[in-house]
DNA sequence: GACCAGGCACATC
DNA sequence: GATGTGCATGGT
């Protein structure tokens, strides 16, 4: 069962991996970057994202220090284009107010704890969810910990790999039980499925053509 | 004009 | 513990 499992992990990887190549992810300037788009990207296309960024430099306010002094109403303003904005205003404040006070400022400094407790602390910080927490200690972070998203859970059930009733942490071992734990790979797995999922995800009969269409499928 | 986008917190049952 | 709802802009 495990060695099935292991097997078409691995498989699916390579068939993504020939198909799209590198997805040269997380597209950022640095590790601070990639927190501010965490935050920013939830339940958001990439693109209203990348303007809210772009406002962000534009006011050279991409940086802890700089955001820590802002009012929210001055970072609501800057992050409008990635929708929900006040609401992210806020936990972004809470997230730099975090990483100020427990680290001063320093990402470095935040990921040299040890990923376990590092992702509890995350998590404990209001606005901060599972694929929140797990995309800054993979993609900031470069830790070895799969991120798992909606393009995930919809790529995995079209394709009857996971149940109706698969909850986060569930697809999360499905990924880290069967897999190294190799966070080169892991940012590219998660990459290549969001690529998978935009190409062949969205209508019926795209769907149809998906590559990976053609495995041998199992349930839980 | 409806629907979706690289979620999360909170209320309610 | 499961399910529903608010948050909100911008592209298709």
């Amino acid at each position: 069962m495990s060695t099935s499992k292991k097997v078409q992990l691995e498989h699916i990887y390579q068939l993504l991996y020939l198909r799209f190549g590198k997805r040269k992810w997380w597209p950022a300037d640095s590790p601070f970057e990639v927190v501010v788009g965490a935050v920013l990207t939830q339940n958001t296309a990439w693109i209203n994202v990348e303007k809210a960024i772009a406002n962000l430099k534009h006011a050279d306010m991409l940086s802890p220090d700089k955001l820590y002094s802002q009012p929210v109403s001055n970072i609501a303003r800057l992050i409008k284009p990635s929708g929900f904005y006040n609401q992210k205003a806020k936990h972004l404040k809470l997230m730099v107010d975090y990483l100020v006070k427990n680290y001063k400022g320093n990402t470095d400094a935040m990921c040299k704890k040890e990923t376990k407790a590092l992702r509890d602390e995350l998590l404990s910080i209001k606005g901060i969810g599972n694929e929140t927490a797990d995309s800054i200690l993979l993609y900031a972070c470069n830790k070895p910990i799969f991120v798992v998203d909606s393009y995930t859970c919809r790529v995995l059930h079209r394709h009857g790999f996971i149940n109706d009733y698969a909850q986060y942490d569930d697809i999360q071992q499905l990924f880290m039980d069967n897999l190294q734990h190799d966070a080169v790979m892991f940012n590219e797995y998660h990459a290549l499925i969001v690529e998978l999922a935009k190409n062949y995800c969205r209508t019926k009969p795209l769907c149809e053509q998906c590559p990976l269409s053609e495995l041998p499928r199992y349930i839980d």
